[in-house]
RNA sequence: GGGUAAUUAGCUCAACGGCUAGAGCGCUUGAUUCACAUUCAAGAGGUUGUAGGUUCGAAUCCUGCAUUACCCACCA
């Protein structure tokens, strides 16, 4: 077919992409005796729909994907999605509160319904626009999360860790929500600093300082610095009558390293269940704890009168009382940070709970022969570099992230979820207690009804995945067995690369190390490789609160094309920085496959109907110096892709391209060709051209290549080998560029239309002067000396002009000649110190002193050339 | 309080001890229907935040300072 005038992408996308999944290419072959590379995707969440950020991984991940198979590798890049136990459960419940109704009302069986009914339908949507960013993952391997085989995973993990002293119920203090009414990790709490009354209160013959007087009812213990010498006469124990807020309490004096004796009066009283210090200092001396709000946020009866209340509304009533019975010593705003839940923000009140958490500091894991803590392996695979994290700073966020780790609370008050595989018999504070993968036998046993912290089954995302499915169904089978039986997880695990953004580098990327190394004795991924967050073109973070910030891909793809969308993300992308995208990158890059599109229209027409006019391959005949010259470059373009590739310089490798194909191909070869057209090197050039730029850009050069009828799809081509060329026939073009460039530039200055040329003792310009003509944009070009030298031509060319049109031109020499005159002084010095010739490498000198000797002969050839213009 | 980065052309970013610090967008001048105005040609524009240091050589390494962003942490 011949190609229209402009590449309107939306024309052919779907189609390139139904081409390209009907040909099965996607899918990886474990019995293929190829090498393989897997990788998993990072499953999006359910809710949500396709971002930018998933723009941006997807095409990295694709651009990986592609390039291995281009490798000639088996290559697995396996889909799924989350279900996003918080998000989800949240955002069902918001719909339910808008229809009348909550959750207690229609029952757990029936909002576990109308969960799933409403993420398969998600679902399908985000799969729909994975697609269309075109990208190339396994299908029949989509996985998620909640699939029965990954269940039976987190049950199995879940009992393994339980038997081995990993998991254990207790009561700690955690993160509650009492908006969504569960609790939450460390890592999903976010701290805000707001300015809010600091409260000096009078407790007994001590002044302390509290933020939160709504939770001072219980106090009983006031604590200070061992060494805190202005209270060296209390003792630790003493005890003493204070007045308070609702009547006479006994104090006890503690005395705990934990108060640092700087701040405010150097005494504190401690809360112990709504505080994680407070706790550790009660924890530490064995000290009472008392409840002070309930689990809706509400004040208990402790709290007499404001018992029931809020507290936001009863905090001004307290500290009215407080000033009442004149306790209240003084009040001073100070910055205080809140903590608040990451989903849906609400603020966290700690509380004690019964929960289940996974031991992080217990030496249970065996790995590499010694027996050592999640924590210290956690450590281990990064500092022994099984593990390698791109970029390598992210590595010491990582150490501190694990030292400052606590154990991880794994059990959410929530429906939507996998259910925590513990099963109770009896009542009271002692019920019998059945661990493991499936319900007990028997009757009276009533399942836990928490859910498991949505990271729990991500942490197990690169192998659960690889499990076989029919397998994982016969539960005769252990999960070492299953594993062991599976061939995907045998093939493809470890996998090679985890392409994720770093904002989960603790939620997902250590998870899946704390809890694969753990279970399979494998790292999940050899490289971890983060990239940055999309931000707007004002540098602002695209917020759902914020509609007008968000770019949305959906809508950029019919207009721009996905390619566009691709490259505009490419180009802007360093490992772990932040990038600002928005509808000028998106446009340039929209220019680009347009250009590609137009190189390809040219050659078509060019070559006409006998389009194969070369076998694949590297066999083609190359004449002109244009020929040798473009082969050269494709190769260095094709080296220097493939290594920047390899080193997840993805942005680097894209601007190689982009400057192959803009300048080297459209602007110089494609124009040289028109005086001399090779059928042969045209064909393989485009052809190699397409092979490199396809991971980028992968639908329009697809479309090129069918519409041009190549064999087969490009997407399963192997990278290029390019042709045979001459190198320096190649280099001599270089001689004409030098010539045509330096003419051009004249011209422009003195504003001339095609002037003619004059050489002497120039052979390649004799034997190329249609090239020159063309290229320079000249009248007549043949051998004479008259006229302007071109001092910048590396062969001895002169320009036709006038005697007065040549003067115009002085000033610019004599800037020139100022310049060179420089840059002699520069390298002259440099040449002249001993300690460079002694220290810089060999080629470094030479190269200076070969840089030297052009300057002065150029500075020659200038004064040479001012002296015949005269004045 | 601890940590990580950033600071380079008008804007957004590259350059990871060695050519004259590069690119895209924008800007200036010119071209015109022969692949592409989603084009072509030519050009202007930088004392690399700041003060020192190491080195034959520094945007790059070290130290201090300034500004900004982010992460972590139990200052009530």
């Amino acid at each position: 077919m011949k190609l229209p005038k402009a590449y309107e992408a939306g024309q052919y996308e779907s189609d390139i992409y139904k081409l390209w999944e009907e040909s099965g290419l996607f899918q990886a072959d474990p019995n293929s005796s190829k090498p393989h590379f897997s990788m998993s995707m990072p499953p999006p969440n359910e809710t949500s729909v396709l971002h930018m950020g998933s723009a941006l991984f997807v095409t990295l991940q694709d651009i990986i994907a592609r390039h291995q198979r281009q490798l000639g590798k088996d290559v697995l890049w396996l889909p799924g999605t989350d279900h996003a136990a918080i998000a989800t459960n949240a955002l069902i419940e918001k719909q339910l509160a808008e229809q009348g109704t909550d959750k207690h009302k229609i029952g757990r069986e029936e909002f576990l319904k109308r969960t799933k009914e409403f993420v398969a339908a998600n679902r399908d949507a985000i799969i729909v626009q994975l697609r269309a960013m075109g990208a190339s993952c396994d299908w029949g391997r989509l996985r998620y999360t909640l699939d029965e085989a990954l269940n039976r995973c987190v049950n199995e993990v879940f009992v393994k860790m339980w038997h081995d002293g990993l998991i254990y119920r207790g009561h700690r203090i955690v993160n509650w929500d009492p908006k969504l009414e569960t609790t939450v990790s460390d890592d999903e709490v976010e701290r805000i600093e707001k300015n809010e009354p600091l409260y000096t209160l009078q407790y007994g013959p001590f002044q302390i300082a509290t933020a939160r007087p709504e939770t001072k009812f219980g106090d009983k213990y006031v604590v200070v610095h061992p060494d805190d010498k202005r209270y060296a006469q209390y003792e630790h124990g003493d005890t003493f009558e204070v007045d308070w807020l609702n009547g006479k309490v006994t104090a006890t004096v503690i005395k705990d390293e934990a108060v640092e004796p700087k701040f405010g009066t150097g005494v504190m009283t401690i809360t112990p269940w709504h505080d994680r210090t407070d706790f550790e200092i009660a924890e530490r001396h064995g000290l009472e704890k008392d409840q002070i709000i309930d689990l809706k946020g509400k004040l208990l009866p402790i709290a007499g009168e404001f018992a029931g209340m809020k507290i936001n509304e009863a905090r001004p009533k307290i500290v009215e009382k407080l000033d009442k019975l004149g306790l209240l010593v003084k009040m001073e705003d100070r910055p205080h940070n809140i903590g608040l839940n990451s989903r849906g923000k609400g603020v966290i009140e700690p509380q004690i709970m019964l929960q289940w958490f996974i031991d992080v500091n217990r030496p249970a894991v065996n790995w590499k022969g010694q027996l050592r803590s999640l924590k210290e392996v956690m450590r281990a695979v990064v500092e022994d570099g099984d593990i390698t994290i791109i970029p390598k700073r992210f590595e010491k966020t990582y150490y501190q992230w694990i030292d400052n780790l606590y154990d991880w609370c794994i059990s959410r008050q929530i429906w939507w979820g996998h259910r925590v595989p513990v099963w109770y018999k009896g009542k009271g504070d002692k019920p019998e207690i059945y661990v493991g993968v499936r319900a007990p036998k028997g009757d009276g046993w009533q399942q836990d009804p928490d859910t498991l912290d949505t990271w729990f089954s991500s942490a197990l995302w690169t192998w659960s995945t690889l499990v076989n499915q029919d397998l994982a169904k016969d539960y005769s089978l252990s999960l070492e067995d299953l594993l062991q039986k599976s061939g995907d997880f045998k093939t493809y695990h470890p996998t090679d690369v985890m392409e994720t953004g770093w904002d989960i580098l603790f939620f997902w990327v250590a998870r899946m190390i704390l809890a694969t190394t753990y279970v399979t004795g494998e790292v999940p991924f050899k490289t971890a490789y983060l990239h940055g967050l999309v931000r707007t073109e004002e540098g602002k973070k695209m917020s759902k609160s914020d509609p007008d910030s968000i770019i949305d891909p959906m809508e950029v793809i019919p207009e721009f094309g996905t390619d566009a969308l691709r490259l505009a993300l490419v180009a802007g992308t360093t490992a772990g920085t932040d990038q600002r995208v928005g509808k000028t990158k998106i446009v340039a890059n929209r220019n680009f496959c347009n250009k590609l599109w137009n190189i390809a229209r040219y050659i078509q027409e060019a070559l006409g109907e006998n389009l194969r006019v070369v076998p694949v391959g590297r066999r083609v005949t190359s004449k002109s110096l244009a020929n040798h010259w473009i082969l050269n470059k494709l190769s260095i373009c094709s080296e220097k892709v493939n290594k920047a590739l390899a080193n997840f310089k993805f942005h680097e490798a894209y601007e190689i391209l982009y400057h192959f194909v803009w300048d080297d191909l459209a602007d110089w070869y494609i124009e040289a060709s028109k005086t001399e057209p090779n059928r042969e090197v045209l064909n393989h050039v485009l052809e190699n051209t397409l092979k490199i730029a396809h991971p980028f850009a992968p639908f329009v050069t697809e479309t090129i290549w069918q519409n041009l009828e190549y064999d087969g799809l490009l997407a399963a081509q192997l990278w290029p080998e390019v042709a045979s060329f001459d190198k320096p026939k190649a280099k001599q073009f270089e001689v004409i560029q030098s010539v045509v460039a330096d003419a051009r530039r004249v011209a422009t200055i003195l504003e001339l239309k095609k002037p003619a040329l004059y050489y002497s003792k120039a052979p390649i310009l004799e034997a190329n002067i249609e090239l020159v003509k063309r290229l320079g944009r000249l009248g007549e070009v043949k051998a004479s000396s008259e006229g302007l030298r071109l001092v910048n031509a590396t062969e001895p060319v002169w320009l036709a002009v006038d005697k007065e049109q040549a003067r115009k031109y002085r000033s610019a020499l004599e800037k020139q000649i100022k310049e060179l005159k420089a840059d002699i002084e520069r390298l002259k010095s440099r040449l002249a110190s001993k300690n460079y010739k002694q220290n810089a490498p060999k080629e470094l000198v030479e190269q200076t002193e070969t840089e030297l000797k052009e300057a002065k002969k150029q500075s020659g050839t200038i004064k040479h050339e001012l002296d015949s213009l005269g004045n």
